[in-house]
DNA sequence: TATGAATGAGAATTCATTCAT
DNA sequence: AATGAATGAATTCTCATTCAT
């Protein structure tokens, strides 16, 4: 097969109810084969069989096996339900909120490790992909976040200096890192009370960081390379 | 067709510096093709065609495709750079090692992106690769971090209540989960600037924490602006 | 390659009128493939070719062409036409019934060389296959000879010191023989009128023996390495 | 792979002692690769190492893979040791003769049932090894079977009506099918005794005739139980 | 002569997609 | 709309043969 990537689709007309349950049923079929067996390896009987329909029923459904990919791409955007959690900002503790969240990913990520990753490893491989997914998904998400990190900003909770892209992508980035991480190093369902533990450390770390208020202070003085060894030893 | 995971090879016999030579130009002509178009898009042809020899020449130097993979899996263990990195960590000061770290990690990666993002995905997609991965080379890198965060404990500098394990995995997975978004973000070679700033904003997050002084100060007096402390879900 | 010797496969659901005949209609056209060329020159396009399929719908109703190979030996068991001969014992002379077997067996197997050759070389080349065909169809054929046999010693029609088991397969291997030999002295359809001499001198060789009577009461009585010499010249 | 009988071809051209013995090296050695997996799973590599030399040489000795296996044909004509045997024909009883010939055609080619049975395919597959057969290996070895019938006929001790030409073709093939049939029943090595009373049993059954002196001659006056004249279909 | 790495034409098999029913 | 048999291009892997050393 040559190589094709996904090219940008019309959408498909709107349909009635029945045929929009059918065509949800065999999205999610799709999903839970790819999940197990990788895009690739799946085959459309595959999918037809989870789905329980033939296999040319799929075709009235969607053009290729990568319209379904992309269709399910489309129903999987992050933001909605970030959003609703920043929506609780106001009223937690920004401790307790992030921590929430960070172990909310965590153990999501690794319920669903395998859709997860079969969705990310997706995302990167295809360029097609990885700009309707930075556009559609990750941006609004990133924004949310920045979102929140300025707010505090002008509440005078965070810090000024604050570079909020920079910042918003560091912090996000940590939890994906965090999921892969773990994704990588646990079996599924191994991951038990980590979860916890992970996400509050690494909420205080970016919190509070890594270094004690004296040897901050101490720094902030100097910047001598050797300084450290010399007040530790 | 059952999923086939990868499996484990007994290792070919060692030969003379021609063979391991014609080997490995094999081996980088393949990872330039796997970059390309994904494993499972590349054809026995096209590395063929990279690499400037016949179909079944590769067939001496490799059993099989998936052999091809898990050979470049093996050369590219990142242990011994980031073991070099650290080396330096005595004669640096930390902001700056850090800084260079994440920031050396994020241009690698983006410059990379392809090649990274290919061996993540299929690190990801392969049971058996993943969990070689995690012993032969994600566990090795994590241990070093944390090598260096407990003396930077024993020294004083970083604070004691530190969770190491997690603290290692936080900060790992940052640097991980900001390699994707950024790749996610930015086509290949259009970083530019950001890396910089990106690495410094996300060390001195990780170095002084988000919050200013006074509000941590302030917070460490009560317990989180309106006493929720139940979790998110 | 290590040996890969034919593997029991489980039988194939039953399937209705139209697939069973599309299955037939491969079979044979795989038939007449293999005779032609030989199992192992034949390709699947050639039996697509001669089927009037494609490719890939022969892999509809085989899993391998292996299976295609077996499903014909399958339908090959000589049993049933066997059968029906003996079932003609009671009722004809033995020299006609045998002379009638034997010059028929010569007769087919001169028609069907190439096929009857081809499935010979597989039986014997196939470890499996041979196993299968001793039980399934050579072992039932040899019995029913045996049968006949036994029923004409009780009738008191051949000798009672008959070693049923040797003499049935002396008789069918000679069967089975003369069909290889006259196979290879004679190009297809050249046979003529050998078949029926040939059978009738082979049937009375065995009914009567070579000996002439009197040669055979003279060596009754003694047991002489030299005899035959003295009394012919 | 296309089809490519065997054809004839023109003999290489005669060299010294260590050329001969070098080429009968790589011709045993193919023999017995080819008689472990067959004529066409065995690969060039495979006879090389089972005879100590490289891929290359085996063509300074041989133009193709076929030229092997005609090579070793034509140095396995069965004439020798058959001409040899009916030498002892003026010495022995015929019984002892026969049954020696016979069990020990049964035991050879039980022993070498691997080697039997790949020549016998070989030759049954392919046309022009078949004539080639034919004419300089079954031809003559049926002349002395011939020849030996003759003798005995005119000695008077086998009848006068025999068709020499027929009686030799079922004698022959009674041998070569119940090698056969033999082979096809007991895995190698399994014989055992069967061999001995087997070969003792068709002999007598071809010296003396199935039937009873009494039926014999009751059948002489009439001819057949129910007078059916038909042959068989 | 001897070597064995290199070659590349096939081979079997898979599977996304089509289309007659 | 639904079906699933049919298609055939594309893929991985094999191996007889060649040829530079």
């Amino acid at each position: 097969m040559a190589e094709r990537s996904a090219k940008p689709q019309p959408d498909p007309p709107q349909r009635d109810a029945a045929f929009r349950e059918k065509r949800a049923r065999i999205q999610e079929a799709a999903m839970r084969v790819f999940s197990g067996k990788g895009f690739g390896k799946a085959t459309m009987p595959d999918i037809a069989r989870e789905a329980g329909v033939a296999v040319g029923t799929i075709y009235i459904y969607f053009r290729t096996k990568q319209e379904i990919l992309l269709s399910i791409m489309e129903s999987h955007l992050l933001v909605e339900p970030l959003r609703q959690f920043f929506g609780l900002a106001e009223e937690m503790d920004d401790r307790d909120l992030l921590s929430g969240l960070v172990e909310a990913c965590l153990r999501f990520g690794h319920d669903n490790a395998r859709e997860f990753i079969f969705l990310l490893s997706e995302i990167l491989r295809d360029p097609y992909i990885r700009k309707m997914y930075a556009k559609r998904s990750l941006g609004p998400a990133l924004e949310l976040v920045e979102g929140y990190l300025s707010k505090r900003v002008e509440e005078g909770v965070f810090g000024s200096q604050l570079d909020l892209k920079a910042a918003s992508r560091a912090l996000a980035g940590m939890v994906v890192g965090m999921v892969i991480l773990y994704g990588i190093e646990f079996e599924r369902g191994k991951l038990g009370d980590q979860a916890a533990s992970a996400s509050s450390q690494a909420v205080r770390l970016v919190l509070e960081g890594l270094e004690i208020r004296d040897a901050k202070e101490r720094r902030e003085g100097k910047t001598g390379k050797k300084m450290r060894s010399g007040g530790a030893a």
